[in-house]
RNA sequence: GGAGGGGUCGCAUAGUGGUCUAGUGCGGCGGUCUUGAAAACCGCUAUGCCCGCAAGGGUAUCGUGGGUUCAAAUCCCACCCCCUCCGCCA
């Protein structure tokens, strides 16, 4: 959520920034403006009434009760009139509210215009791409001859895009979380298990909700399945103030995620790279204010990732993300696209966005400064490590002649002595 | 799921219709005293929004949302959360 001062005061920059994000249509910035100042016309009006009332009733208890009969008939009308002008006046600051909600982060200077993916430009390329002196094979092929994928029993039980891992499949995709955590928490970071079923709040307030509802999975109970753990990890400390000493507050989440894939249906048919619901270890930091300070750990973020990546050995490239392909809320995204060989491509497996305070205000989480002041804290997420994807990488980049699959280095001590998967 | 208890200022507690401008204690900040400190004493001690250059004023907030009333922390209704016990259960 922006201020609402600053949408008053530079409409101009908010109405490039939804047009530059492929939001027209969605938001109407002088709707927005008009029905501002017409809330708070009614709001001075409201305020005015409720200082009489306030004066009439503390009237009416000082003054003789025989006195009182005139000044209640009084306070009635008073009421009656303030009645409805509140019933406006609620009505006026939902419509305001519900507009607000769908205002979106303004880029920064940085950030490339581009209506779609081919917008997005290459930062740089980093890793020593694998080289076979055979046919490298697909993460399925892999899986299926090694009989540790298996997606015809997975669409079976779970329908489109269901799969099972087993044996040591599952031993590598936890050997990846496993070792994701552990390196998160040697950089100081909180590990945390999330809640999977969150409110609505946390969803409105991470900024995926007005926006992608139709992506999410919603259950009984108000409650709505977390596409990641960013969702559960940065409403942590919603509606609290924090001191300006304990930031920044740096957290690591491990959790399944859940994605409807809306829209998807005709990418990624075969394999497990896009699947309803998957793992992953998230990255969440709150910092103070401060375009520099976010832009800082922006750079860490990506580089806790790179790290991951270059212990395993994985080849991958670094994305900036045009203003088409960002999320709403975010005000720069990087991703990290990870080599898969059998694609003779790079895939998607991070993502690393900062928000200034754009999610902080949503979700009122505030830090005491030194100078005593008041202010939103500002948020960042990245990807750690988000698998099956992230396995099926491996996979395909350690995959040996004879369809066997050598276990990365760094991934040996969370193996249980497998060293190849065969 | 059933029965009971509870949610008040950072913490603890008082407060069953108007004097609540929410009291008191603790903590925190400032001051007096002191060589310094402690103790004692004095003062201060929330947030959002609106109006205002400011000083300041107004308004809302006692778990949340409704309602009754001229007037609600206080009465009524619904919901949420916490605790105790029972039942069920990984």
């Amino acid at each position: 959520m922006l201020d609402t001062k600053f949408i008053r005061e530079n409409p101009e920059i908010v109405k490039k920034a939804v047009k530059d994000k492929q939001l027209a249509g969605t938001v109407d910035i002088d709707e927005l403006l008009d029905v501002e100042s017409r809330y708070l016309d009614l709001l001075r009006k409201v305020e005015t009434k409720r200082a009489l009332k306030n004066e009439l009733s503390d009237g009416i208890s000082k003054v003789a009760p025989e006195a009182r009969e005139k000044l209640i008939s009084e306070a009635t009308q008073v009421k009656n009139d303030l009645t409805e002008l509140e019933s406006e006046l609620k009505i006026s600051k939902e419509s305001l509210d519900k507009l607000l909600l769908k205002v979106p982060n303004i880029p920064a200077n940085d950030v490339p215009y581009g209506e779609g993916e081919e917008g997005n430009e290459v930062i740089r390329e980093e890793g020593k791409k694998p080289t076979f002196d055979f046919e490298p094979k697909d993460h399925m092929d892999l899986g299926v001859g090694l009989d540790i994928i298996d997606t015809e029993r997975g669409t079976k039980i779970a329908g489109f895009r269901g799969y099972f891992l087993k044996n040591d499949g599952v031993l590598l995709h936890r050997a990846l979380m496993d070792y994701a955590l552990d390196l998160i928490r040697n950089k100081g970071f909180d590990i945390l298990e999330v809640p999977w079923m969150v409110n609505r709040d946390a969803f409105v307030g991470t900024g995926y909700f007005p926006w992608g509802e139709e992506d999410h999975y919603t259950v009984q109970d108000d409650l709505s399945l977390i596409g990641s753990a960013e969702v559960s990890l940065t409403s942590y400390y919603a509606n609290e103030v924090l001191e300006e000493k304990d930031l920044p507050v740096k957290l690591a989440g491990v959790s399944p995620c859940f994605r409807r894939e809306i829209g998807t249906y005709g990418k990624d048919m075969k394999g497990i790279l896009r699947t309803h619901q998957f793992t992953k270890v998230e990255q969440v930091v709150l910092v103070p204010e401060g375009e520099e300070v976010s832009r800082d750990w922006h750079e860490q973020l990506l580089r806790n990732a790179e790290e991951l990546l270059k212990q395993l050995g994985l080849s991958y490239r670094v994305m900036l993300m045009c203003t088409g392909d960002m999320g709403p809320g975010q005000r720069k995204k990087f991703d990290i696209e990870t080599w898969f060989p059998s694609q003779n491509t790079y895939r998607e497996t991070h993502s690393d966005s900062y928000f200034l305070d754009f999610q902080a205000r949503r979700l009122n989480i505030k830090y005491r400064a030194k100078d005593g002041s008041l202010k939103y804290v500002s948020t960042l997420n990245n990807t750690l490590a988000a698998s099956p994807r992230l396995m099926a990488a491996v996979m395909e980049n350690y995959q040996q002649k004879d369809g066997s699959i050598k276990v990365p280095d760094v991934l040996l001590p969370y193996m249980r002595g497998v060293k190849e998967l065969r």
